[in-house]
DNA sequence: AATATATCTGAACAATCCTTCAGTTTGGAA
DNA sequence: TTCCAAACTGAAGGATTGTTCAGATATATT
């Protein structure tokens, strides 16, 4: 038997009856609570049991140690985002550049937006677990999807398609960080993170497609 | 006598003699090291003092706590940063917007460039520490110079020119952490984090002075 | 009701960890 | 050379943490 990659990383055993279902669901957002009221020197298997109303060694019948607990986060906000590309990939039909930009950058902003402490307490743990060893895989899936969108350009096409697809994926990454960053919550940079993206995301694809033209 | 933000985190003793400036340096070095070695989780004092070649006792003599040692490393980096933007603000003539974007974009790309492990330890630490507490005052350095070179443009001007200059500097630093973490690596992202960063810049700052046109 | 299985509990253990400080060594001034 | 302050040492203390496991409780099945 091959070790995996993320083995050790995955759930112990799944929910069977509903209890542990509301149970499991119970420390996942007791991780991103405690995410985002400790720092990361503090977070610990039993402040999360505790937040999440269990003891721990129920958590630990659900999750083999303290680094799973941050993978699940990690795992769900990226699954979501690429779902949600491939949707829009399935989706849309041959339009122009900017249209399909937008889109791309809406995308990204919905999914962050649709629970911000989620996405908070996912910018503590960054640096805390290896993330390519975690779920490469989703990521492949949104570059495949985001790259599947951009073909479907009927005014522009693309000399190097993958550069251009890392390049938006992570400076619409590099802009949602800053804006749900503490230092921008102050300045009311999140009422501008919908419109930004989306300028950004329409004005490199475009650079981006011309600079093919003449090869 | 108000207690600062920064407080307990500032070197305790400014080194006098030669030999110390030296063991600080080590410190230093060495704290780059470890995080680039371990993980966060693993990231200890006595690692990083016996990385430097000198007891912790030595260690706690210049840091008042652990987290001073990250907050030396991140401050170091972004004080270069601000140094350099604020460099190439008071050099600039009026000039197109392009040159200016992209001299911007290439300030970024080489301060993150001159130290790439110092640039690669420094987003392990990103949630590890609450970035805008430790040095708010950089930050606000930065975005009073880039503003200042935009000022500079002779052929576009900026209705909003905070919002412009924070969202190239969040995408920029989306750009290069993605091209420096593991996942670039392999693709060789790295080779085009030159001509990538001067065609986000470009493109973005362009599509955002010609948004205030008709204001 | 009786049995089997799923779920939960939390005290206990071994492993680190951060930080201090009494004492030693080194560098340079007098 | 003498002497003082700067610089360094590292064992020890107090505290916290990740993880386990033997037993208790709740649910489902017969």
């Amino acid at each position: 038997m091959k070790a995996s990659a993320t083995d050790g990383l995955k759930p112990r055993k799944q929910p069977i009856q509903s209890r542990s279902g509301v149970t499991v669901e119970a420390i996942h957002e007791a991780t991103i609570q405690v995410l985002l009221a400790e720092d990361l020197g503090r977070f610990t298997t039993t402040r999360v049991a505790d937040r999440a109303g269990v003891s721990v060694g129920t958590l630990y019948q659900y999750f083999p140690n303290k680094e799973a607990l941050l993978y699940a986060i990690l795992l769900n906000h990226f699954e979501a985002m690429a779902t949600e590309f491939e949707r829009i990939a399935s989706n849309a039909e041959n339009a122009p550049l900017s249209d399909l930009a937008a889109s791309i950058a809406d995308a990204y902003v919905s999914v962050k937006m649709r629970n911000p402490e989620a996405t908070k307490a996912m910018y503590r743990i960054a640096g805390a677990i290896n993330q390519v060893r975690l779920s490469s895989d989703v990521f492949a899936r949104m570059g495949r999807a985001v790259g599947e969108i951009l073909g479907k350009a009927n005014d522009a096409s693309f000399a190097d398609p993958k550069t251009a697809t890392f390049t938006v994926l992570a400076a619409l990454a590099g802009l949602a960080r800053g804006s749900f960053g503490e230092l921008g919550e102050d300045h009311g940079v999140l009422d501008n993170l919908r419109i930004e993206s989306r300028r950004l995301a329409i004005a490199y694809l475009h650079a981006a497609a011309s600079a093919g033209k003449n090869a």
